[in-house]
DNA sequence: CTATTTTGTGAGCAGTCGTTCAACTACCAG
DNA sequence: CTGGTAGTTGAACGACTGCTCACAAAATAG
């Protein structure tokens, strides 16, 4: 009974997530919040009760779809677990869009002071990712495509950081070709041995 | 001839950049910073014709002082190094404040969407946190302390990627035990190389 | 002293903010 | 059809935004 709701939850909060990821929380007003989502502030209200709620709501489906895909993706799933963090890094940057607008777990925790709601959420989906690192070196290390005495637990908050640190560099606008040495340089440091026996 | 200026310019930016690293660029609003400083918005739009004005000479003045102060007290004075390395990202953390401010530089990164005039100020501050921890390594180098072939360059963006990374997760509430582990690895990575010939 | 110049003060401007709400529309049960 | 209910719309609200400016205060020059 009732007249039946015209727009998509999924989609206002994907354009919402978006919005928020380019301008961050305070940044979005909501007339542009408006204008992205195709929402009157009465149906924003009604449904999410305030900017604060939508926010979070956006960014649970963040962490739900974006976060946990991409761990899925390039962590969980790759037979490689080395070219598997490999894609998780790359595919962090170079979205073509300018500015490009980061991650919104970043962005979130930077801006934390003013949204501390969000808190739980951005630390959750560190977390994810963390997990994710930890479950594909464990896999690498069994695979023995990792030193068999490599710290899984320490190498994962290390990886963790240092994307977190790439996410702020590509909002600084730094040019891909550093990007891809950072890359480079944790799949080094995690990689086989040199110096071992090589060559 | 004319009235003298009241205000301390060096106090009135420090507390500035104090309220900005807090609250961000956005989040600080004139009748913030009017209490924060001291200042009326007449005499601050006398000398900083406009927030944007008073934001860039705060940041300019984080460069000048903090920054570049941090880096010559841990990564170009100390003889030794690494422990110059370790000290830089530590002092990063743990102020005490709550919640921590974290690095203007990074905040302002991460918000340069919204101020986008601030770009240079990032990246000058960026570079010379990469300079130093250049200048430290080559240094550990000449020491013996790292790897004879440790590659400088690469290292040093590894380094400045972390610690950029490190400030995110500062913002984001992360226990110091943590970031105390993050700092480890960062030393054990670049380190002297384990598995050589140990004991 | 007076005239001139620089700085400080804070009320107030136009515009935007997040939010509310009364009128209106579309649907279902009876 | 009618009555009731859920959803949509957009004008409007008080609070706050960055900013301006007329005036007062304090310094120097003559």
């Amino acid at each position: 009974m009732g007249r039946r709701q015209l727009w998509d939850r999924a989609e206002v909060l994907a354009s919402a997530m978006g919005l928020f990821r380019r301008r961050g929380y305070q940044g979005a007003s909501l007339r542009d919040i408006e204008e992205a989502t195709g929402l009157h502030p009465g149906s924003l209200y009604r449904t999410f009760q305030s900017k604060d709620g939508l926010f979070q709501a956006a960014l649970e489906a963040y962490n739900e779809q974006v976060v946990q895909g991409r761990v899925r993706v390039h962590l969980l799933e790759p037979t490689d677990p080395l070219a598997g963090i490999r894609s998780f890094f790359t595919s962090a940057f170079g979205t073509g869009l300018e500015p490009d607008p980061g991650c919104l777990l970043t962005n979130t925790a930077v801006e934390s002071f003013t949204v501390p709601q969000a808190a739980a959420g951005v630390r959750q989906g560190l977390e994810t990712i963390e997990a994710g690192f930890a479950d594909a070196l464990t896999r690498a290390r069994a695979l023995g495509t990792v030193p068999a005495d490599l710290d899984v637990e320490m190498t994962s908050v290390q990886l963790l950081t240092l994307y977190q640190g790439l996410l702020v560099l590509v909002r600084a606008g730094t040019p891909i070709t550093k990007l891809h040495t950072v890359t480079d340089g944790a799949l080094a440091s995690i990689g086989p041995r040199k110096r071992d026996s090589d060559e």
